[in-house]
DNA sequence: AGAAAGCCTCGGCCGC
DNA sequence: TGCGGCCGAGGCTTTC
């Protein structure tokens, strides 16, 4: 499931601590890896109230009476409350939960720890993340702010792809969610993203709005209508025509040779 | 055995 | 020669 979906579910989840106080927070090295010393987290969350939540793409804030402080879930990251899962597993990950991976969370004083549980080690805790380094979240996204990170100002650009793939453009689009739109608006993940028409603009803002609907309602799931081809040597779900694969913004990127133009 | 949906850094190439 | 834009490779880490 793209990754934006996943971190609004576990937002969701975490709706249920506001209100709490941090008793302790832990974290190992690897999920301490964007702070300037393991300890630091720690440190900033104990005795935080949290006030509430909210989200600027795959990065999970928290809101507190101090510090900001943000999760980010990797590939294979999950929120747990207590051991209730905010969603129900990780296609490329295990479906089972283990004590062993998790790597940092927070106990609260009413007795409950929200946990940051991820086997690949790939998740990060941070405290007071700069959201300047963020584009606009992909999943509220105004057409007036598409237009505004749409815009290329000089010369072809970045192969579109590899844009949307760009947090600091826009904050949210996955590897599969990138496909997946693209796919829908029947656009060519190599052109450059200067080379869009006023017309391929419409229709890509029209499949990133399907397509997070889709998906959202979906609940969870991992089944893009895209996913169907996305297969070496697999044929698309659309038109029979074969799929392409390369890495374009250094991701596996699969795309239809016929309807994405 | 190799590839994986995130993200970061590095080095090289291209074009102005 | 210098610089910014862009790209892929490589690395992190573990699992299936």
């Amino acid at each position: 499931m793209p990754e934006i979906l996943e971190v609004e579910s576990y937002r969701q989840l975490a709706e249920r601590v506001v209100g709490a106080t941090v008793r302790r927070g832990f974290s190992d090295r690897y999920a301490a890896k964007k702070l300037s010393s393991p300890g630091v987290w720690s440190r900033a969350v104990s005795g935080l109230t949290i006030t509430g939540t909210s989200r600027r793409g795959k990065l999970l804030l928290l809101d507190t009476d101090g510090p900001l402080l943000g999760m980010r879930f990797g590939m294979t990251g999950v929120l747990l409350l207590d051991s209730d899962a905010g969603i129900e597993g990780l296609f490329y990950g295990p479906h089972t939960y283990k004590k062993d991976w998790i790597r940092a969370g927070l106990e609260l004083g009413d007795g409950r720890t929200l946990l940051l549980h991820d086997p690949r080690r790939l998740g990060r805790v941070e405290v007071e993340p700069d959201l300047n380094e963020l584009g606009p979240d992909a999943l509220s996204i105004s057409r007036a702010d598409f237009n505004k990170v749409m815009t290329i100002h000089r010369g072809e650009g970045p192969a579109i792809k590899a844009h949307l793939l760009d947090q600091s453009k826009v904050a949210g689009i996955g590897n599969l969610l990138g496909d997946e739109m693209l796919f829908r608006a029947g656009i060519d993940p190599r052109r450059g993203a200067g080379t869009l028409t006023p017309s391929d603009l419409s229709d890509l803002y029209a499949a990133w709005k399907k397509t997070m609907t889709t998906l959202q309602r979906r609940g969870g799931s991992h089944t893009g209508d895209h996913m169907v081809g996305r297969t070496p040597g697999g044929v698309c779900p659309r038109d029979g025509a074969t799929m392409l694969s390369a890495t374009i913004g250094g991701r596996t990127t699969y795309w239809c040779s016929q309807h994405q133009r």
